[in-house]
DNA sequence: TTTTGTGAATATGTTCACAGCG
DNA sequence: CGCTGTGAACATATTCACAAAA
């Protein structure tokens, strides 16, 4: 909306394009505030500048990577994550082949210089794509240099201390997801 | 557990082995029968085939890719998701250097074949990884060969009628929310 | 006017706690 | 006994509906 120069907008028009209704969208936002304006909606600028100052997205946070199998380099060359604010700055393998080379502008480091770049680069924000055996050795060694969140691919729960965020991706977790409620709508559920 | 020829499993268990609580499992699992025995637990195969049958995975649910792009080709060699009930049969591209290969043993189509191959292939479930702009147009061809149901990793909402089931996998969405659960857990967080 | 911000009313989800049954 | 299954109690989330502000 900023890039089409849109200055106001409404909590109805924001609830349609993102899928919830009117209501929600001022509950929500005025968790954090009240910087909408009454008879009009919110300023669009603002309204960015705000979000991304709630999410914590004012700098670009420092992302590394921690398996360079195919996820794991796929995600190094994912322009998405960089126009939203986040930057992959380093990869990390075991395995000598890609150890040493540079996947769509990424380097890629051997393990075991993981804690020394993690802690020298500065990096907040793990992303584990590493196979479900090494996952919770390798969230180990991430908790000790202290990283401040972990996205992880691996579906294995992973045993971590409370100073560090954790969250899931799991694509066959979402297909047994739709293949749930292709069930139910196939089978017919009751309404209470 | 199967493997490791257990026999019974508690709620207990389950619950700290998937990072939930014992009531919440009972509670979960009750919806959909009472096939527990009291003083004793589950019946641990029982349980793999009621949860089986439950997800509609007692046959394997079959699914096509579109895009096969960075994330489209890392999804076609995922050993983890035929393990977990999903056959990858097919994928399409509009990209001629693609088209007539095989990827991780999955043929690469070209997109004006899609109506026809995902009806005749018997697809249920398509994998949506094009570039954002197309997705729309995607999910409305994919909608109209009667497949059942779209993972999109494509971050834009789609418009779809209520005769299929829509979920997302964002990686720049899940990025965003360690980075607000680390801004909140960095500046403090009031408790109520 | 129009649209926000928000209490109050609903609805949904989780936890407690214990009767009931193997 | 021990552990499930489940109402009742509690907690959280969503929706309603309207006073207040531009």
């Amino acid at each position: 909306m900023c890039d089409r120069g849109a200055e106001l907008v409404s909590s109805a028009e924001l609830a349609d394009g993102s899928g919830t209704t009117a209501a929600q969208v001022r509950k929500d936002l005025s968790n954090f505030g009240s910087f909408g304006k009454r008879g009009q909606g919110y300023a669009v600028e603002e309204l960015r500048a705000r979000l991304e100052s709630i999410l914590g997205l004012v700098r670009p946070r420092r992302v590394a990577v921690v398996g360079a199998g195919k996820i794991g380099s796929a995600l190094l060359g994912y322009r998405d994550l960089t126009s939203r604010g986040f930057e992959i700055i380093v990869a990390f393998d075991i395995d000598p082949d890609k150890v040493g080379r540079t996947v769509f502008g990424v380097p890629v480091l051997p393990m075991n210089e993981l804690e020394h770049r993690l802690a020298a680069d500065g990096i907040e924000i793990v992303i584990l794509a590493t196979p479900p055996a090494v996952a919770q050795e390798v969230a180990n060694r991430v908790t000790s240099a202290g990283v401040a969140g972990i996205l992880s691919f691996a579906a294995s729960k992973l045993e971590t201390d409370g100073s560090l965020a954790v969250r899931w991706m799991d694509v066959a977790l979402e297909l047994e997801g739709l293949s749930f409620l292709i069930s139910a709508a196939t089978n017919g559920v009751e309404e209470p």
